[in-house]
RNA sequence: GUGGCUAUAGCUCAGUGGGUAGAGCGCUGGAUUGUGGUUCCAGUGGUCGCGGGUUCGAGUCCCGCUAGCCACCCCA
């Protein structure tokens, strides 16, 4: 026997019916960007290696062990995306999108690639549905994209996140803490973990994130970005936190949220939630108000984004359905079992024509009756017609409701009235999806 | 990259102190006429992750590899 091929490492095959809620994640999102004025935009999932190294960083993981780079036949050196705003920032200089009129607010969804150890909720190829705001730096933007990002988990019936909210300070401000932060630890990283230790040198910032019971009350004495930003930035987070309290979203200020992308700048935040492993952010963003001149844009582009997890997202969905006894159920509105030959003719023509009419229809091609109600049954039709010689001479159908049993004749325009579908809304789809 | 745990049928798992494979679910069919969910019966399905070692004999013990999961790290 050959070998089987298995999906390499880190990279999973999404099947029914999780891929249902997958799309539905994805409608709401689409539906509720819709309401904010954004549009999707699609990069290339290939770019030039250099653009994740001048916009996130050449110092971090993601650019220095976690990123998939290969050199290309012609011997240019090119990257799977580990990330997307770097890619749509491009693309907004690339296209001059800064001569159109407004703000430019552009969403994306799809795979991006980093390569680390897999685990729950931690995957090599994973899925953001991010969305970016480009042109402003004004703190209304700032929460009107939070806003955005809680609106979208509400319409998907998540409770119980939470929403962390830093401001890392500027390209001024934030160089002159890091100075302040690394005298403070020089004292007394000794005293702390093996890791702090060698974070107080690499990446002191990280210190503050440290988990370590032992660390935090030497944590809790180092000083915080908060107290040291300038005045720009201090209104500028004062601002943002008050728009958040009138729209009565409340926020957790999080002063050592520490953000692993080098272009942030000023408000940075992150969503998390408790059903999800060690990996619990299902979101994360902030502001970049010098990324695009840092990808050569001659006009200073300020900007704010944010990034969700999708598989993250759907994890904590399901978790959630499972523990409500609800479950995923495939959406087929009606089973056509025809018994005999002439009616499997006619079970075929009447499937195109309700098929038409947006109605998702099964046809069960031959088998008695009996096998094919249970087929019914087992693929969750809602209803069943029966086409056999009787309904054939009288010109009607039999339509047997699943969940009852109830059965009645009608006529093709009575069935098609009976099960006739609504348009979209987000309510709709989830109660459908969510038997 | 580091560590811990795990690996038996499509899925969830049993498999006692080493004696060459089991259940439930699933899938297929049956229980006479055109009526599903329950029940009953039968069938299908595994070189026990891979490679080596110990042994008369290994799913079981030992070693190595690989993969998965979880955690560190990092992040969404």
């Amino acid at each position: 026997m050959r070998a089987v091929i298995r999906a390499v490492k880190g990279t999973r095959d999404l099947l029914p019916p999780t891929t249902a809620l997958w799309n539905h994640v994805e409608a709401v999102c689409r539906e509720v960007f819709r309401r904010y004025n954004y549009q999707e935009i699609r990069t290339p999932i290939l770019e030039d290696v250099s653009l994740f190294v001048r916009s996130v960083g050449e110092e971090t993981d993601i650019v220095t062990k976690e990123m998939y780079t290969f050199v290309d036949r012609d011997g240019s050196q090119l990257a799977l995306r580990p990330e997307c705003t770097a890619s749509v920032i491009r693309a907004y200089i690339e296209h001059r999108l800064d001569q159109r009129p407004g703000l430019q607010k552009l969403y994306y969804m799809g795979p991006m690639f980093r390569r680390e150890r897999p685990q729950k909720g931690r995957y090599r190829q994973f899925y953001q549905i991010g969305a970016e705001c480009i042109g402003s730096e004004s703190p209304w933007i700032d929460a009107e994209l939070i806003e955005l990002v809680v609106r979208v988990l509400e319409a998907l019936e998540l409770r119980d996140f939470q929403l962390l909210l830093n401001s890392v300070g500027c390209r001024d401000c934030r160089p002159a803490y890091l100075q302040v932060l690394r005298r403070a630890l020089q004292p007394v990283a000794s005293r702390m973990c093996v890791n702090c230790q060698r974070r107080a040198e690499t990446n002191p910032l990280r210190v503050l994130d440290c988990k370590v019971e032992a660390d935090q009350a030497v944590i809790e004495q180092l000083p915080t970005i908060l107290d040291h930003l300038c005045d720009r930035c201090r209104e500028h987070f004062a601002l943002v936190q008050r728009l958040l309290e009138d729209r009565q979203i409340s926020f957790q200020i999080q002063p050592r949220l520490v953000r692993g992308l080098d272009y942030y700048t000023r408000t940075t935040f992150e969503i998390t939630h408790g059903a999800l492993g060690a990996q619990n952010a299902i979101a994360g963003g902030g502001r970049y108000d010098g990324l695009a001149e840092e990808l050569g844009a001659k006009q200073p582009a300020p900007g704010i984004g944010f990034s969700i997890g999708e598989d993250r997202l759907v994890l904590v969905l399901e978790t959630l359905l499972t523990k409500q006894g609800r479950s995923l159920e495939p959406a087929l509105d009606l089973f056509i079992a025809p018994v005999g030959e002439e009616a499997v003719a006619e079970a075929a023509r009447l499937a195109s024509r309700l098929r038409r009419q947006s109605l998702a229809v099964e046809v069960g091609y031959g088998g008695k009756l009996k096998r094919l109600l249970e087929l019914a049954h087992r693929l969750g039709a809602r209803h069943t017609v029966i086409v056999g010689e009787d309904e054939l001479r009288q010109g009607r159908l039999t339509l047997r409701q699943m969940d009852s049993g109830e059965q009645i004749q009608v006529t093709e325009a009575e069935l098609l009235d009976r099960l006739a579908r609504r348009s979209f809304n987000a309510a709709e789809s989830a109660s459908r999806l969510l038997g």
